[in-house]
DNA sequence: GCCGTTTTCGGCCCGACTGTTTTCAGTCG
């Protein structure tokens, strides 16, 4: 049997959680399996060790019951209590607690007294309007949550880019390693950086296709295998991911690397440039036609048939075109072509640019690691500085920080710095923009951080005219460094709210305000949209993780990706600054007042 | 279900918002 580790544990008791709240049970008790969880997900020691030793209730948010389903969990690798738990409840209750307006309370009401147990069964009583009848529902419930479900039909069959990517370069790293295979490439829109993706397309070249096929879909992981050709297979994986794999021969690889990241729009307009030229450009190569090039005028006139144009890579097919490289994240046609004519494609930010970041959280609020741990993490990652902001007061539900916990956290941070040099900890806060563009802590707490995130955490359904003037007014605060999650979207789970970036970029520029890009990847927020724009008017980006644990760092890659694909250079993301650098940009920033 | 105790019960995290209600329950952050 293998053993079951931290993150099952806690995954298991947040199901319980969820249970015995449908259950209607005390919600004490299943915050208590909330604690429990998040206390085996964020402690140091190894979880077996603690239960060989039965020192499980050294633990605080563990009692003795909690110790003897834990270990029970451990030791058998089942726990009856949660079958039993599990079984009293349709599977599909767990999809309707994901709609908007449903929390446990309502989802009991609708499970006990329409039997209704799926979205389907909700959607049928929400148009027969059973749902309005019941006590505590009404018509505006109602065409809510016709409303929610309706949306998430929308979101169904896209996957976020942070769920796809680490699968993503496994198979490829699979396929690599095959001895029949020659070149093997992440294409489509994950290769343009996209935030949301359909299906996920790769590419190799090799001699011996058929043999390349056999093994891919025979990868582990694969649940359904729907297409088994020669040169092209689908599979499906377990969370509805379909993945198609391309092979080509080596000559064709480029083309084809070009021709299936798209986008289809570039992909036109890289087209229409070639017959411009008298060539013919497509996924099986790059070719010099004759009839074509007869009709440009003062062209040479080739004559016969149509010749390949040989390219090794898909830097020399654009160079042939007369363009310089076009890197996948800027594909869109928005203007990367014209760029590369005249020679203007920047050199895109890296993520090995990063030198530090901010925007970490700890235990303090809602963190899953201390503050030494998070430091550790960061410094091993090779970041020279890390900026911690933990929750302010208002995010009572995040266990936001008193004024005074705050201070203190900021001596615990002045000891951490004294007592080490291999990484610089900056002290700060995401402190809450409050109803009226007020922040959550007075000037001279601000004023006693290093830096300050400003960021919105209620109040999202206000109308755009006042949600842009509260974050602007946040905005003027001279203390606050820069702007949290610009719309508070989360990918294929919650709309952005109303807000009009262009006044935020806008008051960024005049203000000197660094806009974040929230490279969590349910937010990647801003939008890639906007960065290219908020550029071109001086505004600063810097590239935050949004960590709650020291996995979360991993998302400094997403972020500087969807950075690439707004056109972001090295000099326009705060954080590849040096530590002396970013030290004199803070200090810049808040002399400005 | 946990915790702490002036210890074996009683408190446990707050407040805005929405939609249902004429005073509040449920959801959300």
């Amino acid at each position: 049997m293998p053993a079951i580790d931290k993150s099952q544990v806690a995954e298991l008791l947040d199901e319980i959680a969820i249970l015995l709240e449908l259950k209607g049970e005390n919600v004490f008790k299943s915050r208590a399996y909330r604690t429990a969880a998040r206390a085996i997900e964020s402690m140091p020691e190894d979880l077996a060790r603690l239960v060989a030793e039965d020192r499980l209730d050294s633990i605080a948010g563990i009692g003795s019951a909690l110790r003897q389903k834990i270990t029970e969990l451990v030791t058998t690798g089942r726990l009856p209590y949660h079958e039993e738990l599990r079984a009293s409840f349709p599977p599909g209750i767990f999809d309707l607690l994901q709609l908007p307006g449903l929390g446990p309370k309502k989802v009991k009401i609708l499970h006990d007294q329409l039997q209704v147990s799926d979205i389907d069964a909700l959607e049928a009583a929400c148009q027969d309007h059973r749902v309005a009848a019941l006590a505590g529902f009404g018509a505006k419930t109602e065409a809510n949550l016709l409303l929610g479900i309706d949306q998430r039909r929308h979101y169904r069959g896209q996957h976020r880019y942070g769920d796809v990517y680490a699968l993503a370069e496994s198979l490829v790293d699979d396929l690599r390693q095959h001895p029949d295979v020659i070149r093997a490439s992440v294409a489509g829109s994950l290769r343009r950086g996209k935030e949301v993706l359909k299906d996920l397309d790769l590419l190799a070249s090799s001699a011996n296709p058929a043999a390349v096929m056999d093994a891919f879909v025979a990868l582990p992981g694969i649940e359904r295998v729907t297409n088994h050709g020669e040169t092209k297979s689908s599979v499906l994986f377990g969370n509805g991911l379909q993945c198609d794999l391309r092979v080509v021969s080596d000559t064709e690889f480029p083309y084809a690397l070009h021709h299936f990241t798209g986008s289809k729009e570039h992909n036109v307009a890289l087209r229409q440039r070639a017959i411009g030229q008298g060539k013919r450009l497509s996924e099986w190569g790059l070719f010099l036609e004759p009839e074509r090039a007869k009709k440009i005028e003062g062209a040479e006139l080739p004559s016969g048939e149509p010749t390949l144009i040989v390219c090794r890579t898909e830097e020399e097919i654009f160079a042939d075109l007369g363009l310089q490289y076009v890197p996948p994240e800027l594909r869109e046609n928005l203007g990367e072509i014209e760029a590369a004519e005249a020679g203007t494609i920047p050199r895109l930010v890296e993520w090995t640019d990063l030198k530090g970041t901010f925007h970490c959280h700890t235990v303090a609020s809602d963190g899953r690691h201390t503050l030494q741990e998070m430091a550790d993490a960061a410094a091993e990652l090779g970041l020279a500085y890390l900026g911690i902001a933990d929750h302010s007061k208002s995010s009572f539900q995040a266990n936001g920080l008193s004024e005074e916990r705050l201070l203190a956290q900021h001596r615990e941070i002045a000891a951490l710095n004294a007592s080490r040099d291999d990484i610089r900890l900056f002290t700060g806060v995401e402190c809450d923009i409050l109803k009226d563009g007020v922040l959550d802590f007075p000037d001279e707490i601000l004023a006693a951080c290093d830096y300050v995130v400003a960021s919105v955490h209620a109040g999202f359904t206000a109308p755009e005219e006042e949600m842009t003037r509260r974050v602007i007014r946040a905005m003027e605060n001279p203390y606050v460094t820069m702007l949290g999650h610009a719309t508070g979207r989360l990918l294929l789970r919650r709309e952005p709210y109303a807000i009009n970036l262009e006044k935020i970029i806008d008051c960024a520029a005049e203000t000197g305000t660094w806009i974040e890009l929230n490279a969590n990847p349910y937010r990647l927020d801003m939008d890639w949209r906007w960065w290219r724009k908020a550029r071109d008017r001086g505004v600063r980006c810097v590239i935050n993780p949004d960590a709650h644990g020291i996995d979360d760092y991993g998302y400094l890659r997403v972020g500087t990706q969807i950075a690439r694909k707004g056109w972001l250079r090295r000099e326009d993301v705060a954080n590849t600054r040096t530590l002396a650098e970013i030290t004199a940009l803070l200090q810049e920033k808040r002399n400005r007042r």
